[in-house]
DNA sequence: ATATAATCGAGACGGTACGTCAAGTCTTGTT
DNA sequence: AACAAGACTTGACGTACCGTCTCGATTATAT
């Protein structure tokens, strides 16, 4: 009669049932990609899934959450190349990649979306940093810090920032649209944050 | 009736109440502060300013519309910057100066929520390219064209992929926040697309 | 240019333009017809007709009286019967003549929709009282007189019971729709009110 | 999901709550006493009533059909007469009753809105012949039928028709207000109907 | 077996905002 | 003046989601 109650680490009660779940992400990813975010509801998943309102609002804290968990759904595929150890070309390869997937598939507009949803909800904004760009990014800093140690690159750089020289152009055409996410624009944006924009003669001076 | 076709081009009707456009883009310009665009509605500027819905669907078409031209209100004194002729301080002075705006006052949070929302909103878009963004690049062009006249820049470079490179970086971390706009960004930002990332060597190699 | 400088002496300013009242009835008129009192609208009678809101509002008190004015528009024909003398006949005559408009033409919804809209417009259902029902009454309340003067029905009624027994039940079906409009209504209704419902013998007892 | 369809009888989700319904009635009924159906609105209802807009538009179709809903909040005991088997005595009392209760309480204008509104609403038209109308007139037309069973009444009339005649004059007053109901209305129409209005002798050369 | 406890669908509910319509009033310029 | 054009406020319309709150049915573990 010491304690009746149970371990409470014990698992009780109906366990979770999974395809709730996932029945639930099939719904948030199908409805970003019919509506985009304007359309994104928590109540078009709940229809969409078949799931309850109240299941959702369990597992998921946000909207934003539940958008983002359906957006990997449709990318999770992700990215993966080998690298060669030519900065050059492995910056290529890597940008390359990331642009056909904005290009090509519908997930350019949709992330868009999700950056745009993300001014309004900070969570998101932090589960989009940790879970889509920062993973994304330590391949760049990898490839980056690798051309440092090999005295191919500046080692006073802070590789971050030479990251965002080369990816902000493309997230911000992404965003606002004032230019296209051209074919060549991988190699322009890599070509000339290498070698940067002065006339050859005039580099030597500055140097 | 209507049998008075006299002069077409003469206003005719009550002219539209000018303190009223004032008072509600007024209005939109404090809730835009206020609450942000997350707080912005159009019933909120109503409110706030007095005027009623109605009046305000007459004159903005969306709810965008209204966002950006409040917006204006409270950004109105706008950057203009005096050309030295040297490009590397030009492009400093003026990344300074957006930085600035960005980093000290409100609007760095509320033009992020306004390029959050042209994401479910076309028109917005639209508008924030033509009235916001064009119109500051307009300078950047001119002090980036005048530097490839003048055998500085290499004469092959697309002036706009480059304020791309300088100004991604800044619109990527205001809206993704994965990293702050620090003071010394855009020293850093202009000298690394200036010179490139390539050890001096190496670059030479390479070129 | 010939009517608009009238009479300098007399009446000052510009004329009412008589076409413009005359337009607006039109409109109003039309649209009743058209949308019955459900989509009358002043704003509607101003686009139909040409006027503007402000005019009409001038001459005409309220919605209710310019609808009003409107049927009179529509019905102008008005009922004009020549009486013989004997009461049933003459009473049937008139009977079925109101009958016949009201089932034949549009005016019968109409002015049914218009006495809906007496209830919630006192000036309304005077304006109905005076310038539609008594005058039309009077008529009825004439051959009953006559036929009182006569002999021939009971003097000590009063003739304005008797057309309410008579007219009541049309307006009723009109109004509530619980029973349609008849051919035979005139007759039986007049048949009735005149020789009541007593059974022949069970007549004479309880008189 | 919705794999459980052990029961379809079963009730699931969370059960209607009566105080809602109790509130919204009671609140419409308070309205529509306060400012007729003029000030009725749905909008008012919720205020007045404390429930939300959509709760009302879930339950009830229409504006008119709260109204009605209303409106029985407020009627509700109804209206019962012990027969006699004298026809006449029977009709006055009924009539009586109902002519009471449009003149002592504040329900006689409020029908009269109603069927005013039921010219813009066929639904609530129908309404009104079904739940107000026709259980009022059963009663009557049993009154005929024993009558006319007994041989008191002429068995070739319509007691449809007679219950016009005697109940259209006052829904006549009722709406159009050209004649006040007074006290002895009811009997005075009950004995028109009853004996007719042609003078004795007239009516025995007549019959 | 039988509690106990969690999961889950269905749906009610108050709340906020949306975008629209018509009623009226007011203000101009034109005739 | 009379008039058209049109600006403006007010108030209600009907709709869509939000997030919270019951219910009942289901499904597991723990006595």
């Amino acid at each position: 009669m010491a304690d009746t109650k149970a371990n409470p680490d014990v698992k009780r009660g109906r366990p979770r049932q999974l395809s709730v779940r996932d029945a639930v992400l099939a719904g948030a990813g199908q409805l970003l990609l019919q509506a985009g975010i304007k359309g994104f509801s928590i109540e078009g998943v709940a229809r969409l899934s078949g799931a309850s309102k109240v299941t959702i609002y369990k597992w998921w804290p946000s909207k934003g959450a539940l958008a983002l968990d359906g957006f990997y759904t449709l990318v999770s595929p992700s990215i993966d190349t080998t690298l060669t150890g030519d900065v050059k070309q492995d910056l290529v390869t890597q940008v390359s990649a990331v642009l056909a997937l904005f290009r090509d598939t519908a997930i350019g507009p949709i992330l868009a979306g999700l950056i745009g949803e993300a001014q309004r909800d900070p969570e998101l904004a932090a589960a989009i940093r940790e879970r889509w760009l920062e993973p994304r990014r330590r391949c760049g800093v990898a490839i980056l810090e690798a051309a440092q140690a090999a005295g191919h690159v500046r080692p006073d750089l802070d590789p971050t920032m030479v990251l965002d020289q080369i990816y902000g152009p493309i997230y911000l055409r992404l965003l606002v649209g004032h230019a296209p996410l051209t074919d060549d624009l991988a190699a322009t944006l890599v070509r000339t944050i290498l070698s940067g924009i002065l006339a050859s003669d005039a580099s030597e001076r500055q140097a």
